[in-house]
DNA sequence: ATCGTTCCCGTTACCGTTCACGCTAGGGTA
DNA sequence: TACCCTAGCGTGAACGGTAACGGGAACGAT
């Protein structure tokens, strides 16, 4: 050093107020001289406190995750955190403990599981987890009294996308489901079945793809195969809807005429298929952001609180012109097919 | 403890051989009454190695950079490193050098900077970089000899892009253009204008959008108003391409007809557009992959080594309906012209 | 002159781990 | 007996900081 105690650097360091002016200058100039950096790693092993939060992801490719990640991110740089990112290989990994030991062996502060609820993935986390452990959530998982969790109510969401079909008089609606092994394409499901048997419709054909445009596009041909006459469509996501959409075109049906279609997700780029994409908007950077905040909120509350919460945010009906509002619908319908006939 | 040293225990921990069956039983006993944790922390502290590598990214919520860092997950976690992960606000944060610094305090071993070239900000960094640093990686910037860096060949891409229209016949050929802001947008741009140069045309109008689908609508609208005659589009992004198709479709213009229209980043929704999209491919997850596996690489060279590398991996032309082959030209053209008419 | 403050600054201990040693016991060898 | 070797374990220092405390100097108040 330059004459002067490590504590004095250290005080120097941390902008604290009790160093004369001249010693902090000296120390400065050493610093920058030095080329010297404090250690973040020496500091949160002293201060047991890494400002890290712990995040588990996977398929961050994906639109949805891609999206809640970035909700995360934006939120704990704002809370003064920052983040470990561990991506899955896959969204069932087997075995997730190890993510979970290296995250607490890193002492993150909060940690927020990502992945959407499949198969038993979360169940398994849930039992596996040690009974020391910081805050966490998890995020799209099915409420539990013991774990804080952030979501969606889909079932009530699809429900709501199935009426505004039932609502333009539509009685065959079919349903283009996500993967079944994932909650929310179950919950999806269950809440178009939920608005018809209300209406007393009998559902119309389903078939499950991996909720690509791609599978949208052979899914949906399964439910033409299945039933030709269907009139209204509620679909998991609207990158099937989309696929849907390509087949609809395809085949001249008139949309929203022939076949109105309800998708999930709320794609910026919906409202520029063709024709506009009528769809369930989730608020996915919100989710993210509430994660932190909620975690932010538990470590704040220092010990023993531990409170529970299960939230569940609104979603919202995006009218486009592939299923209008009821009231407008003949207006609609008709410079709809006008368009379809002069394009 | 439980009798035994501190040491012993680390050699548990780490799995040493030289430990008796018995005592090494005790040690893991003790360790999995207590709920015991190594600390990652210490252990970085100590062995002068975090296992961890820096990601400085933005718009993480734009499917490009949620690729690229799904690709640099993925590979860091192959290669046994994790990923701290910093979010900027914004594109052109004025002053990146803190998170720089931040990274540096936690003692990353590598730093990927993904946010893409525009304005000054990446030779921003590269001049307020400290000297001593570790090995660091610029994605999609402009290759340098004083840093490394991957991306892609925007020029050239575009060109090809270009000329695949011209081989379509077209004349007239608009370009809708990305935020000019950006190096990327400034690269297909030049690309356009110089597959025109070389065949002799007059660039046709250009107008610039801001990426997003939403964009596109008013921005090909100002192309439309601009030469209504336009024959082909080339679009920087396959989302504003989007946004021409639904004009497009909407003015009852014939699709590849009238207008062949080719994007760029190769969606994998743009085969499910109306029609499919022709797109420029580019290897994003692969532009992460190659990151890593370059940080490690010059992790293992040891020092002294500081080998810059300039990468520009290659794109791939999709074809699809809005600009296919030249050679079957005229049967696509036939069908989509039923389909439009039918449809 | 004594005391109490306030402002600076240094000492000591500690965070939790690993490394480089050194020590001991037991067995084999000359 | 004297020596060496090895397996198994402990000791001390170090990594780079911070907290707690203590203490000296300058100053004003009593």
């Amino acid at each position: 050093m330059t004459g002067v105690s490590t504590q004095t650097v250290s005080r120097v360091l941390n902008k604290r107020p009790d160093v004369s002016p001249g010693t902090r200058r000296l120390v400065e100039a050493a610093i920058a001289d030095h080329g010297f950096r404090p250690s973040a790693v020496a500091r949160s092993l002293v201060q047991r406190r890494s400002q890290m939060i712990g995040v588990i992801a996977a398929g961050l490719k994906y639109f949805g995750v891609a999206q809640t990640v970035n909700g995360i991110a934006e939120a704990a740089e704002e809370a003064g955190y920052s983040i470990i990112l561990k991506e899955l290989a896959s969204f069932d990994v087997p075995d997730i403990v190890p993510v979970v030991e290296f995250l607490l062996a890193h002492r993150v502060e909060g940690i927020i599981f990502a992945p959407p609820q499949m198969g038993a993935n979360i169940r398994y986390v849930q039992e596996q987890l040690p009974r020391a452990r910081p805050p966490l959530v998890f995020l799209k998982a099915e409420p539990t009294p013991e774990f804080s969790t952030i979501g969606i109510d889909n079932v009530a969401a699809a429900r709501r996308a199935t009426e505004h079909l039932l609502a333009l008089g539509r009685t065959r609606v079919a349903h283009l489901a996500g993967p079944l092994e994932w909650r929310e394409a179950r919950d999806r499901r269950d809440g178009w079945l939920a608005a018809l048997a209300a209406a007393g419709l009998e559902p119309g054909p389903m078939a499950a793809g991996d909720w690509s445009s791609a599978s949208g596009v052979t899914a949906f041909e399964e439910i033409l195969e299945a039933d030709p006459r269907v009139d209204g469509l509620f679909a998991a996501s609207d990158q099937m809807a989309l696929g849907a959409l390509q087949i609809a075109n395809g085949r001249g049906m008139l949309i929203p005429d022939q076949l109105a279609v309800v998708g999930f997700d709320g794609l910026p780029e919906a409202a520029q298929f063709t024709p506009s994409l009528t769809t369930i908007r989730q608020p996915l950077a919100e989710i993210g952001r509430l994660a932190v905040r909620e975690l932010v909120a538990a470590l704040s509350a220092e010990a023993g609180d531990e409170s529970v919460r299960n939230v569940e945010l609104p979603t919202e009906l995006i009218i486009g012109a592939s299923a209008p509002m009821p009231s407008v619908r003949a207006a609609v319908a008709v410079s709809s097919a006008r368009s379809a006939r002069s394009g």
